[in-house]
DNA sequence: TGAACGTATGAATAGTTATTCAGATGAGCG
DNA sequence: CGCTCATCTGAATAACTATTCATACGTTCA
């Protein structure tokens, strides 16, 4: 089993996969993205920083939802915070992760969507 | 509880906020690409089809566990098949995706990973 | 100081997703 | 035909992720 066909495509294929740590990272990051909720509060972040409970109601979240998103957010450094008193500001720290956004965001808005549906032969 | 502190703002968020129905769709591609080995087939597909054996073979797969990958990235019409006899041929369809790959290779592959830590206050 | 507030946390539950195995399908070939 | 091969599938388990609730923390202000 698992015999080769194409043995040259696939030696030029393994020669440009990226690392393992590259492709875990990667996918560490689109795992973040992978949440309606965390894409709302970081697209409420694109234009600047706002406090956790604007977060909450801009995103309709729970206070408590969206702290725990942020949380998550925040240990993987894509956003950070800014403590004023008992306000928390959060901001979009991560130039890599604002540029996926806006190229996602902007496909999507003028994209039909495609719904999970057989292809030739599922 | 959820008060708003800059009305203003939340209001303008709330406005350039993407319908529902874009975000769960961006929400879910990203989904799709938040796995190591749906990303290792991927990445294979950049320069051109391949089969399923090869395939498994690069992204070190059992042929199963790439089955199983294909199909859902099929279900989303991320990648598309064509078969000759008994082999079938992957290739990646979506442009999009090819751009948030090439996006997001780009620039792991130059920067330092971010391992979830502290920040400031966890 | 103590009450109210914004935020953060832990633990529990519920829900989703990946992985594996056993077997099915359908094409080619002797 | 009947065997082998490449691929696909379903079902089961295991692993992970989200959501909620109750509560704790530190700040502000009376």
């Amino acid at each position: 089993m698992v015999r080769v066909v194409d043995a040259d495509r696939v030696a030029a294929v393994r020669e440009r996969m990226p690392a393992a740590v590259d492709l875990a990272d990667t996918a560490d990051v689109f795992g973040l993205l992978s949440d309606q909720n965390r894409l709302r509060l970081l697209v409420a972040l694109l234009e600047g920083e706002l406090c956790v409970c604007d977060l909450a109601a801009v995103s309709g979240l729970s206070e408590s939802a969206a702290s725990h998103a942020l949380r998550l957010l925040r240990a993987h450094r894509i956003v950070a915070v800014r403590r004023a008193g008992r306000m928390a500001y959060y901001r979009l720290e991560d130039p890599h992760v604002r540029m996926l956004l806006d190229l996602a965001l902007a496909h999507t808005e003028h994209t039909e969507i495609l719904h999970p549906e057989r292809d030739g032969g599922l």
